[in-house]
DNA sequence: AATAAAGTTTAGCATTGTCTAAACCTTATG
DNA sequence: CATAAGGTTTAGACAATGCTAAACTTTATT
């Protein structure tokens, strides 16, 4: 019993400290996401539209970038636009694959397509290899 | 077609900024859940436990315990355990009945029991209504 | 009851993420 | 090409969340 209740609180501490870990990776895999976005449809991601997009000021993004740039996922040079180091990329094609899977998954479910992408938003940073294992085979099975 | 840019910019925004807004919240529905699963297994929850579980330092658990008070979540007298006040078991079961569809709902989808739990204490966090119902359906369904 | 142990709070610091306002570059216009 | 407009960066402030170390209170032990 003793041994039963160390191990769900472990297990219950250690999801906690994901939850408080995932926060600091969320946002730049938010930006990268966005980066990629802006990229693909007009060949460069301008602070200003960055801003525009996430919600923020644009002192918040270049404060922001400023860090990105030092996690090595983005590229910049001073008053230039801001493109995406090979790691960035990984890291929003990790995050747009993920958003895809569960945003088709709640819509499969049932959910109305503003809310799936809205929760899908918020869900894709916290979804294992696993649990989107599962989404992706039941998306298949409906088919 | 301008309109339609806008429209899906405007709804991108909007799922960042509730992404957001949920931070502010999540730590508070985490601690509220955690202090109600000590009240019902001890009767009470004391600093340390709160700490213990959240795997986090005593002092950061008394500068939360603090905010929590100032939002009227909690009731604490100095040295003594911490309470939850009507608003904080709202709060508390609110999430628990969240964590508790999310997690079935992984375990009906195939996710392993481990993972399940993992997930959905990140998952639940950012499930609007709509889609805790659908996977409320499934589940029914499922029986 | 005195002291040791355990728990709680306070103080002081760091980081992240946000803002506004001001300064600074770049680009476009006249 | 001078200047206005627009985009970018810096400075400075603030709140949230975390930490360690020190001070303080309560509880337990002898």
């Amino acid at each position: 019993m003793a041994k039963r209740k160390i191990a769900s609180t472990t297990l219950r501490s250690a999801a906690f400290s994901r939850t408080r870990a995932d926060h600091s990776s969320e946002l730049a895999e938010d930006y990268c996401e966005l980066i990629a976005d802006l990229i693909d449809e007009k060949g460069e991601a301008r602070g200003t539209d960055i801003a525009l997009r996430m919600g923020v000021a644009n002192a918040t993004v270049a404060k922001t970038m400023r860090r990105l740039a030092d996690q090595g996922l983005i590229e910049q040079e001073p008053y230039r636009a801001i493109f995406l180091t090979a790691e960035g990329w990984r890291k929003a094609e990790n995050v747009k694959r993920k958003h895809a899977v569960v945003e088709n998954f709640l819509l499969a479910l049932g959910v109305s397509p503003k809310v799936a992408e809205v929760d899908a938003e918020g869900i894709e940073h916290h979804v294992s290899e696993e649990t989107l294992k599962a989404m992706a085979r039941f998306l298949v099975k409906q088919k």
